[in-house]
DNA sequence: TATGAATGAGGCTTCATTCAT
DNA sequence: AATGAATGAAGCCTCATTCAT
């Protein structure tokens, strides 16, 4: 039927998506939702507008893909699927991967945090967010519980609460926030 | 013109632009910096468009203004001025000051990191932040190393970033939160 | 307070509307709905195109306000509220003010057939149009039953027919539609 | 080629024209020339876009080939060809057939009050329209001639304008419409 | 013949800002 | 000091049409 093969036609969708995504995080990383318009979209991903809705339905629905893809990917990246159990080294491995990532990988976390305080974005992506935080919480909160830690739960919030304003100040400040000490204070003091 | 009437003036001019700001801090924290137009901003203050610019220059510096005087309230708010010296009482006080705020304050705390961490707001504000926080940052670090604490520094800011993502994710799930466990957890093993 | 007056800005407003609505109702006679932009209406209105939105929340709301106007302008054009009996000097009254209007008003009346056949518009207007034209459904019906004819609505909503398609085809072609003709066999056969 | 394949070719082409044609002509009725995109054609007939081109020059050439050849369906579904000679019979048939029409098939009505009173359609169609329309108004001419009626061809453009003005009206408010009453007037009084 | 990716113009709408009064 | 009419740029999005395959 089609002279172009149905493969042919995903590789070309899928190369297209991923390009259109990757100049979409950047921008929304560096310059924040509201401030980045789908023409500077278009132009960074080297695509004029009108393809750019044959990809995506709306700008909400570009970012909400584009984040929580992101925060899968992070996931991934820190080395964990949280089905195995957790254990101390491997809560170290992920700050450290964390603290990695923050310093080699900033545009993921940066779109992280970003988003993370948009109010109009955060709406689209909490219910998908959660859905990936919370198994993280539990299974840290497990770890707590049978290191016989009290409070496991909140023991386990602190500890994501801690990565977060970590990720938020360090962005401000990249220059001055002594990552490595703080890194360091935590694994002493908080697992 | 008298003293007394250009007094009023004063006075007027003053409480005019509190309604300006307050209108558009709420209105900030509650839908994000872009997506709040000087129209609604004047009509919630009950102002024309036109007065406004009489009394900030433009949006950004409207906002500038708005979130700088807002720290500075924080501050002391928080009750210090952190010039006399820090002592474990006054850190608890602070941090329990932080979350009372978070609870009965949300409004006013949600606009700060939201608007506090877009990229946009961020640059404009970046200077005067840190020379109200650079403050805080040496005073609690004092405190760290006169108690004989390693790295008192990075504890410092440690306790900052905490307080920072601890806000943060308080704001994005309010009722799951376990904000006064953690507290504890921070006042028995980070103080 | 204001150095123009409310009356004064209610004057501006008022004229200004009137101007946008005039070359709204133009265009859209001789385009239909879809076909005109707001960009031709606001050039044509020598207004700029925002201005059009501190006049009407949209373009469908432009449409619909027009429409009625219109509408209302034409049931007193053709000489009647209904209120008063229904006699036949006034229904060949109605009827040759209707002919009348449609040779030498084109405007309105083009409008009225193109705005009632283009059904994204009558949604927009069907029930104030049913509420402007009910009574003299009424009106004329009750004439007919005075005058002892059988069906006296049918016989009115027929004398509606005959002046809308009457309308419609004289609008297809204007020189060939032997306007007082037919209107010589409607009060002959049908009055 | 053999002719065999060649006929099949053709009897292909017809149907995949068919299937186009039938689409684009709900679309329209339901939406209105301008709110059906090429897009939803394609879909609705199961074709991809560029196919339907190889049908249709473009949109204006889709719908005014629609037009058209409704027209002429309904003229054939009218049963008469006008070419023999009109009869009071034939007229009522004519009228019933309407009327049935609308009532049964009131979807291909509705496009073409619709489509041929959007100014921008006219255009496309007026001539060809003429072509058709004008024979019947002839035919009808002549009858009311030979039945010795005053003013015979205005009566035929009355009773043309009369089904143009019913058909609309219905559409209007198809459940309100007293469509048989309104038939029995016009035989009754018309005719 | 058939596909659907790709374009670019143009549509509707919003909004910071200016300015006459 | 105060108003809100007015502007124009820019934002999001749609769509007829083309074209490589």
């Amino acid at each position: 039927m089609s002279p172009r093969s149905k493969k042919q036609f995903n590789k070309i969708r899928h190369n297209r998506k991923m390009a259109i995504a990757k100049a979409a995080m950047e921008l929304f990383a560096e310059n924040g939702f509201d401030s980045v318009s789908i023409s500077k979209i278009a132009e960074a991903a080297g695509v004029s507008k009108g393809l750019l809705y044959n990809y995506y339905a709306n700008k909400e629905a570009l970012v909400k893909e584009i984040v929580i893809d992101g925060i899968n990917k992070m996931m991934v990246d820190l080395g964990t699927n949280f089905s195995g159990e957790m254990t101390k080294a491997r809560l170290i491995d992920i700050i450290d991967s964390n603290i990695e990532q923050l310093k080699n990988n900033t545009r993921y976390w940066k779109i992280y945090t970003s988003v993370l305080t948009q109010p109009k974005v955060i709406e689209l992506v909490k219910k998908e967010m959660f859905e990936i935080i919370g198994p993280f919480l539990i299974s840290v909160s497990d770890y707590y519980r049978k290191a016989g830690v009290k409070r496991p739960m909140a023991q386990s919030y602190l500890l994501g609460s801690i990565l977060d304003g970590m990720s938020l100040d360090f962005f401000i400040a990249p220059d001055e926030y002594p990552l490595n000490e703080v890194r360091d204070i935590i694994v002493e003091k908080l697992l």
